[in-house]
DNA sequence: GACAAGCAGATTGTCGACAATCTAGCAATA
DNA sequence: TATTGCTAGATTGTCGACAATCTGCTTGTC
């Protein structure tokens, strides 16, 4: 008998398609922090029932991109200052140790999933496609976890991946202007390929703080003229 | 006017109610790993609808104790070996984070808190509530968590705070044997309590070995089991 | 005018019923 | 016998309607 692989077909209810659409929405801005999702409106939009579409938004709460009050009504979250100084400080760490783990792991396999993730940030900066450049941005830098051979490692990266994608899209969205055409990831692939893992470790750390900084100041811009204007 | 904090009054709906009730089942083992659960069955026992059953469902999937397949049904999480590991080799470094960040914040509260949390621990255990005992032992342990002034690394650790748990109750409950009696957690209280942070980190790492290694016999023993008989 | 009470509309939470899908068992066929 | 096709029962997914709750406005009272 021949050895052929079959991947699990897709999930096909309703309520995993509506995730996917209500989680792409918020990522890519279309639905705003603090925006309040109406579910009847949604439902009649997406044409479904309210059933469907309301556990939906419970998995999108757990994630912790959504958050609910009682009969009140459930919402994007809000997004602090605090929030992603939080999010990097705890990411630098996983990054460290997620290359750690990797590194003594890393094959042919991971070489050139490296490289056509590369290649992928490339073609979507070319494109000049924004959110695609943050996702496939994202997906690179998430390899290493996946190669880390750790589940708790690998799921915590990616409930963060959904947070730190929306911050980015925010950000990018706020700034309003072509992204850097120039490869800023060039150097974190080299060294992924080297043989310094130190330095690898150093680079990443360094590499994260860059893009932080300015996403940073953006918040806190956002905050001081929100105090101001209550 | 007083100076009065009220917290929040808690949820009413049946949903979180739900969550609760099914998260304490799973935790302590009276729903074990691999079972399925029944809809209709368990909205009848609690005399519910299946439709804030189902929602409170699709919760506990996102935590990661249920898993849900579509059409074939909702499951408690299989526990092997590996899970343990792995959420051990991450709760280790995540721990000496936590114990890093939470240092400098040390105050009066938070010594009032540990011992208050420890009290907890040492009268669980001379009641020989043994689900209790894991309960307040994690509540202890968790203390580092809140006082890290990380929401991210806070979140973190609440997710897996509830799989730590399922696994030691099943641990407990295989064994079936009285708890030890002796006060374990006293060394690390001391240090948190001490001047030595890399002492303090260093035990949290030795301490939570210990458990570890004996957990981990338990569940390779059972995936054994399990292969023979299959 | 200030403030409390109460009403109306909108929205969320919950329910019972129906539709879609899966599973196990049996019959039919080669 | 092994395999396929079918059927019945059970279970999950989805729907539309009703109940509970909140919010803002109006009204009445001082």
């Amino acid at each position: 008998m021949a050895k052929l692989d079959f991947s699990p077909i897709a999930d096909t209810t309703r309520r995993a398609e509506i995730v996917a659409l209500l989680r792409r929405a918020i990522l890519t801005g279309q639905l705003e922090p603090g925006q309040k999702l109406n579910e009847l409106r949604i439902s009649e939009q997406m044409r479904v029932s309210r059933a469907p579409l309301r556990e939906a938004m419970r998995e999108l709460v757990q994630e912790g991109i959504l958050t609910s009050i009682p009969y009140a009504g459930t919402f994007v979250i809000n997004v602090t200052a605090k929030d992603i100084d939080d999010a990097y400080s705890f990411n630098k760490v996983m990054d460290e140790l997620a290359i750690e783990r990797a590194w003594k792991l890393r094959d042919q396999r991971f070489f050139d999933e490296l490289d056509r993730r590369h290649e992928a940030v490339k073609q979507a900066t070319r494109d000049l496609d924004t959110t695609r450049q943050i996702e496939t941005a994202l997906q690179l830098h998430g390899l290493i976890y996946e190669w880390a051979d750790n589940s708790v490692l690998l799921e915590t990266w990616q409930r963060l991946t959904s947070r730190l994608q929306m911050y980015f899209a925010l950000h990018q969205r706020a700034r309003n202007e072509p992204v850097p055409s120039e490869d800023v990831h060039e150097t974190y692939v080299q060294l992924l390929k080297g043989k310094d893992m130190r330095a690898a470790q150093r680079h990443a750390r360094e590499h994260i703080d860059l893009d932080f900084e300015e996403l940073l100041a953006y918040a806190r811009g956002l905050e001081k003229r929100a105090s101001k204007g209550a």
